[in-house]
DNA sequence: ACAGGATCCTGGGGGC
DNA sequence: TGCCCCCAGGATCCTG
């Protein structure tokens, strides 16, 4: 599901439906093997601590708790996380449970596994982890100079390029092929053999693409996304992005897909054309 | 340093 | 209806 304007859209339905909410019981429900499974000591400790803030960083979801601790949620290709009445049916692959006051939950499912929850008894300790990460700076605003050199620094392709979070954080499959077409780039060009003038394209071609699915509330395509189920909207203006076979938006050449950095990757080969 | 592949998982869809 | 294969919004690890 979730790359930046998705988990952006969870952010902002979960936040007014969590802020200073108090959890109570926090439950693991499955019995499979997790990423990162929270030990049952933190479970404990979350207990009875009110929500302070809900932030998102890249693809991560930053829940900070009144003892300053902080949940860190990364939801992987196929996780959710939803605010529902606690006397809701439990779906499959729901793995944890987080009582909350009033008979609701906060329940987190992924079915393929893939996401993680993790605690940070001090919300310090996070800026730790994804500095050693190397998780880049969020893909707004970025300083033109940081941009280039980080392209030039690389010859891998640009769509490799992009989906490394310690470029920007928080591009995914979808956004690097919309912000190539965007940018009238082809996938397999190499990063650092970009002109001054397609860097600099590039760079705003990303910030336009996620700011505009972020007001569409992200994109839907097997499942339903956002913290309160309402579906998002942005794949109704996909240019290219699982649209292979169909006119380009702008010169109506068929949209072709093939495979960079193991992901299928959608362009127009006449407004992208190889380097 | 990096490309490419495999890996971690489940489920849906298409072809036969 | 069933089976097999491929594919999927991510990230990491290994090999060459």
């Amino acid at each position: 599901m979730p790359e930046l304007p998705e988990v952006e859209t969870v952010v902002r339905d979960l936040r007014p439906l969590l802020m200073q909410r108090t959890l109570g019981r926090v439950e693991r429900l499955t019995s499979v093997s997790l990423r990162r499974p929270l030990e049952p000591r933190a479970m404990e400790l979350m207990m009875g601590r009110t929500i302070w803030e809900v932030n998102r960083r890249g693809k991560w979801i930053l829940i900070k708790l009144s003892d300053e601790s902080l949940l860190l949620i990364h939801l992987g290709m196929t996780g959710q996380l939803r605010v529902v009445p606690g006397d809701a049916p439990r779906e499959s692959h729901t793995h944890y449970l987080f009582a909350l006051d009033a008979g609701q939950e906060l329940r987190y499912r992924d079915i393929r596994r893939f996401g993680s929850v993790q605690w940070f008894a001090e919300a310090d300790q996070v800026q730790s982890y994804f500095s050693h990460q190397g998780i880049g700076p969020e893909p707004f605003g970025v300083d033109p100079h940081y941009w280039r050199d980080k392209l030039l620094a690389t010859r891998r392709n640009l769509k490799a390029t992009l989906l490394d979070q310690t470029l920007v954080a928080g591009v995914g499959n979808i956004y690097a092929d919309e912000a190539l077409f965007a940018a009238r780039l082809h996938p397999a060009q190499r990063s650092c053999d970009l002109s001054p003038t397609e860097s600099e394209r590039l760079r705003l071609a990303v910030e336009t693409v996620l700011i505009r699915a972020i007001e569409k509330r992200g994109s839907t395509i097997r499942d339903y996304v956002g913290g309160s189920g309402l579906m998002g909207g942005f794949q109704e203006e996909f240019a290219v992005y699982g649209r292979t076979g169909q006119p380009c938006p702008h010169c109506t050449t068929p949209i072709v897909v093939e495979r960079y950095a193991g992901r299928s990757s959608h362009f127009c080969p006449k407004c992208q054309p190889p380097s």
